[in-house]
DNA sequence: GTCTATATATGGATAGAC
DNA sequence: GTCTATCCATATATAGAC
């Protein structure tokens, strides 16, 4: 969840109570002054530790994203038969969705409103990373199949589960269960498992 | 695309033009002033269509979904072998998303930001009838399978690509024929046809 | 570094002439 | 049904005391 604060400094405590605020609401969703109610302190004194809004967000970000990429990475470059890291990872990625929220949703917003400087500043300094390893997965599992588009495919799969939970309750077939972490990584690496398996 | 205007009213204007403007910047995103700019009339006068910016956006949703449904559904019902009608319904939802990234954008901003009473609404209106043939399709594909999150996943399968698209740019592995509607396509039809292969 | 007070812009929405 | 003019709430951000 939320990085440990080592001080609790008040730059700290801000982007702890902003965080949850952008992932609900997005930039222009949150005001300063809300942001400021939640810590308890008074609006101009957020200026004291952020120039504006924007660098306020961008650190809000860099907040919620630190070390998610390493756990990913982590278990896609353990060892073991490609078969077992697939496995492992999507129990992980699950896993990460489902703890943290937060952290997906503003991943969506990005994904929709984040400009070009934005989006290379996480795809670098977040996804690269585990993307890398995902894909050097996706290869050891089908290396006749393109490793980028296996990998977007692999993490898509599990994310649009979660992405899509407030609208599925209202549409046929619906239970309780398909909302559970451990059913959607089952789920996932069962259709994986059958469409990779070496033939 | 755009619904083409029977006769073009002011209302109709107003929608067509307001669809692609909250689709790149959401509800919050958009002011009335921006809108009525757009349309080239006068802040005030939008009120005398809609009766506050609430209805405004609603009427926009259900002018960017209409008979967006009816599309996805047939190919999804249409005679034939599953495997031939699986191919088609990837082939027909894939180039939905690529010919309409205003839907495709709405679609996410509702799945992000929709209250329950407008999630209620869409799933009713819009994805209740086609995810339902979807649904029956991986009930035929797999029956051992539960349709309700194979069709998520067949969904998700293809949507996950143009989601990711702009950041995917900045990703290693990125090559220009990843992002064209055909070979994402033909990457998820793969896929699936071999997940899905009865054995 | 936090506060009070305020400058200034922009937002949604209304009144009333035409 | 559209316009001009305006109200009023809220937004970001700053000034200056403590």
């Amino acid at each position: 969840m939320s990085i440990p604060a080592p001080s609790s400094t008040t730059k700290d405590r801000i982007l702890e109570v902003a965080v949850p605020l952008f992932a609900s609401a997005g930039f222009d969703g949150v005001s300063m002054r809300a942001i400021a109610t939640a810590v308890g302190i008074q609006p101009a004194s957020l200026y004291n530790h952020f120039p504006d809004k924007q660098a306020l967000y961008l650190n809000a970000m860099a907040y919620a994203f630190a070390d998610k990429a390493r756990g990913i990475s982590e278990t896609a470059r353990a060892p073991g038969s490609p078969e077992a890291r697939l496995h492992r990872f999507i129990d992980r990625f699950t896993a990460l969705m489902a703890e943290d929220p937060d952290f997906r949703r503003l991943l969506q917003r990005e994904l929709l409103d984040g400009d070009e400087n934005r989006l290379r500043l996480v795809a670098q300094q977040v996804f690269r990373e585990p993307f890398g390893a995902i894909s050097a997965l996706a290869q050891d599992l089908d290396p006749e199949c393109d490793p980028h588009m296996l990998a977007i495919s692999m993490a898509g799969l599990v994310l649009f589960h979660f992405e899509t939970a407030p609208v599925r309750r209202f549409l046929p077939g619906m239970r309780v269960e398909q909302d559970s972490p451990s059913v959607i990584a089952e789920h996932v690496k069962r259709l994986l498992s059958r469409a990779l398996a070496r033939v």
